[in-house]
DNA sequence: ATTAATATGTGAAATTAGTAACAAATTAAT
DNA sequence: ATTAATTTGTTACTAATTTCACATATTAAT
């Protein structure tokens, strides 16, 4: 059963246990998990045994522990750099986000084509694409942020993995065609509107 | 099999099309299809064949007739508004997009408690949150985006639920507790990274 | 006309994911 | 100490999703 799916999972138990934590917990069990993530009480503990991750009988899971364990899975040692590329609406709402140290990451520098995007001045430096190369090589990034516009989606995303990326997170609406050992995560803002839309539609649409 | 995974290819798929009849297409086939959006030939033709949409053997589909029958599903007749919640970062990437149109919304109003904020201008009003019921009533809102802190995200869902919301998009990395009846789907973008950078080192990592 | 090639459509098989049931451990109560 | 209550961990079962295999239709070629 591993991966995918239960990855996701994974992650969901640990942001969980981060406010739990934050609210001065110190332990906790798989029905409170439960409610906090949406997934069944069988399943996490299912998920945590499989992770090798042990509990108390009758004294559920420590959270501090729980922690532990999920960090060696997701927050890895060193801090990871990332870049984004195209600092247009969505990516000007990204170079503002100040939650990335949080998840163990750092931006390390935007990429625009449109010289006066690279005149606003953010906390992180905004170059052209020239330069990416070396900023990939400077700070060992191989994940970037794509918010470029539909049409240059894909090329955009070429050029990136020539330049040593093999990772992107998409948030343009198109499926990216890329080497096999490029990861790619897409963020489709319209389509998770339209489906709640349709979710409901059809539920209210008279029988 | 119906529902939520099938849902969601359905909705990759006209996407899709909707790009290949802009480049001039009249017809495709399941493989193309699946060029397109990563699923299977298979899965596509079964899918189609679930919901009654039919091609010809040997001679593929109609985009424009796939078009209509996917419209039924998704592209509501009427135009369907939307309202934000929440002119922060994300916030003002959401209001300055341009592409609710293409998916047949609009957004009529954006609400914040922060009146600084309501001094900007955009293409839609600001308002504060106590007109919001109004809102509701006079442009038949169903749906909300909320794009709020994440400490004020359960509380502010809560209040849209009791003025009329019944679907909302979530960007705040907390499972929202809410009545039955509501409907939820989140965007989270931080774990979309992490889940990036996990799959990335697990495969990097020396064995 | 006949044959070959190509695509769809679908029931069966395989795979994957999730639930139920319950034993084992641990803690709390008497 | 003994009993009861609670919660984990696991195996067996059920459900869901996807792929396989192939029959069937349609078009193109000879
Ligand atoms: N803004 C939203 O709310 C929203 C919603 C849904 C989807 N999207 C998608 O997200 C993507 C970005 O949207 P946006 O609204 O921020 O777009 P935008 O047009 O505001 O910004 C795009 C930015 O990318 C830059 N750019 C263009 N080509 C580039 C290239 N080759 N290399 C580097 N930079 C380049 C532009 O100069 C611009 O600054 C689009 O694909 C859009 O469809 C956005
Ligand atoms: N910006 C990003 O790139 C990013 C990335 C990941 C997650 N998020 C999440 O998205 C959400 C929004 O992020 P952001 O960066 O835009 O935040 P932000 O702080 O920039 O904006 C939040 C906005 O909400 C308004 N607000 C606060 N409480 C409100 C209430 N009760 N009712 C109405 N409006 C209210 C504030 O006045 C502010 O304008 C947060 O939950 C954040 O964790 C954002």
């Amino acid at each position: 059963m591993n991966n995918l799916v239960q990855i996701k999972r994974l992650q969901r138990y640990r942001m969980a246990l981060l406010r739990l934590k934050n609210m001065g917990l110190k332990k906790t069990f798989s029905h409170s998990l439960s409610e906090e993530t949406g997934v069944s009480p069988v399943l996490i503990r299912k998920d945590f045994s499989q992770f090798g991750i042990r509990g108390k009988r009758r004294g559920g899971y420590d959270i501090d522990s729980l922690l532990d364990e999920l960090k060696l899975l997701f927050g890895r040692e060193k801090e990871q750099n990332v870049v984004l590329v195209g600092l247009g609406n969505i990516g000007a709402a990204l170079v503002k986000y100040e939650g990335y140290r949080q998840s163990n990451m750092n931006m390390v520098a935007v990429f625009d084509i449109d010289p006066v995007k690279r005149t606003r001045r953010y906390s992180v430096p905004v170059y052209s694409l020239e330069s990416l190369r070396e900023v990939v090589n400077a700070f060992d990034v191989s994940v970037a942020i794509l918010a470029v516009p539909e049409f240059s989606a894909q090329e955009t995303a070429h050029y990136l993995v020539e330049n040593g990326i093999s990772g992107i997170l998409n948030f343009a609406p198109v499926l990216l065609k890329l080497p096999g050992h490029v990861l790619v995560n897409n963020i489709n803002i319209m389509i998770e509107l339209e489906r709640l839309m349709y979710h409901i539609g059809v539920r209210t649409k008279p029988i």
